[in-house]
DNA sequence: GCCAACGTTGGC
DNA sequence: GCCAACGTTGGC
């Protein structure tokens, strides 16, 4: 999952209340089909400093709940307002994401785009979308660059 | 700051 | 339903 560490970085959800915060604010189709159907409690999640120089890698955070509807889709003074969505029928979904750990050293993209195994991340093929797929694969061979011992 | 990729909007 | 215009993301 990307974020721009001057919005909302990795320390950021170290700081919130519970070390968790609600991903509020996606509104792309792809981005929140990926957390509406596919991400289960307890998953891994990748938390992906994008728009820092350079863009990396900074440690992992899990799913800590289903997906659910995205609040700020109803709230007419939120920047993520959405005027077609009703609670009846809500368009945009999120999960809550719960802070795991920091790398030792950030895994910046160059590094992981020239690993064998990392290179073919999703990331690398989608620039755009802010959520991609990790497989387990890619995972592990993320933690090996780290110098960290997966928890899962 | 530039620009490629690409999703969305709206006229027809 | 098509497609041009436009806006946004995000790497470099």
């Amino acid at each position: 999952m990307k974020s721009e560490p001057d919005v909302f970085g990795l320390d950021d959800l170290v700081n919130a209340v519970n070390k968790t915060t609600t991903w509020e604010g996606v509104r792309n189709y792809e981005a929140r089909n990926f957390m509406r159907d596919q991400m289960k409690v307890g998953d891994g999640i990748l938390f992906y400093h994008s728009n820092s120089k350079p863009p990396h890698v900074a440690g992992t955070a899990t799913v800590a709940s289903k997906s659910y509807p995205d609040p700020s889709q109803f709230d007419p003074s939120s920047d993520y307002f959405d005027k077609k969505a009703t609670k009846d029928a809500p368009i945009w979904y999120l999960v809550d994401v719960k802070y795991e750990s920091t790398f030792p050293e950030p895994i910046v993209r160059a590094i992981l785009q020239d690993d064998p195994i990392c290179g073919e991340m999703m990331l690398f093929k989608r620039n755009r979308l802010s959520i991609t797929p990790v497989t387990s694969e890619e995972w592990l061979a993320v933690h090996q660059l780290a110098g960290v011992k997966p928890k899962r």
